[in-house]
DNA sequence: TGGCATTGCTACTAAATTCGTAGCAACCTA
DNA sequence: TAGGTTGCTACGAATTTAGTAGCAATGCCA
């Protein structure tokens, strides 16, 4: 065996699921900052390095190009001519991804409600 | 002022999505350390703090206390007479993000197939 | 009543990640 | 050839996580 390590971990350190569910891998790779907005936002359309950046919060291009080498060690996302784009596992990741968007959209109104008596 | 706060950033700090899209709040909120796994391991039963400290990999208490909170905070999670459980809305948001657990399964493995080959 | 184990959580330091900003090399484009 | 854009590296400061120790409260049992 050339390659036994715990998965995901692209950028090593701190992180690394043990427990070796896959599910927690995944949870491992997808919780690290803007992994999944950078995912949600080349789901309709590929886009450059600015662009992407831009539309995660101006995150700092580090962590951008950071979290796009590790989606891209994991082959979710590639490179195209026209900037970056989901692989085949990335738009299937994305559908299992995408339900989470309508529920946000009902729960951020009862969460502002919520907080306003605190 | 009594609570203006972006909405999530339950602890603050450098997190806090700004652009209010909801889904994307979201996104800032579980990609904490370990609270995808927190509403994972509490989906199927309650379980004390101990239990779900073990679960997420030994996650040190800090954390888990810290993570806890915030999803109480946003009323996922409440606390039981057998420890923590999902609310109704925390139970919606596992519905939502069980798919990713059976694609989790079946992606795992080409994965570990295709770091085989570096 | 006196251990003793379990549980929930606080404290604290070290290590790792993320932020924020500056800036450069490679490409257009006019 | 002088901008303007794009992809990405550098780097110090700010935050978050990890790891470990330990304490107060509660339950159980002799």
């Amino acid at each position: 065996m050339t390659n036994d390590i715990p998965l995901p971990k692209p950028g090593s350190a701190v992180r690394g699921s043990q427990s070796g569910q896959p599910i927690m891998v995944l949870f491992d790779l997808l919780s690290r900052r803007w992994a999944m907005g950078i995912l949600w936002n080349l789901s309709d359309q590929n886009r450059n390095f600015r662009d992407l950046q831009a539309r995660c919060d101006s995150a700092s291009p580090s962590v951008v190009n950071t979290r796009l080498k590790e989606l891209r060690a994991v082959g979710l996302v590639e490179r195209a001519d026209d900037g970056y784009s989901l692989t085949g596992d990335g738009r299937d990741l994305f559908k299992r991804l995408e339900p989470l968007g309508d529920w946000a959209q009902e729960w951020i109104p009862t969460l502002a409600a919520a907080s306003r008596d605190d």
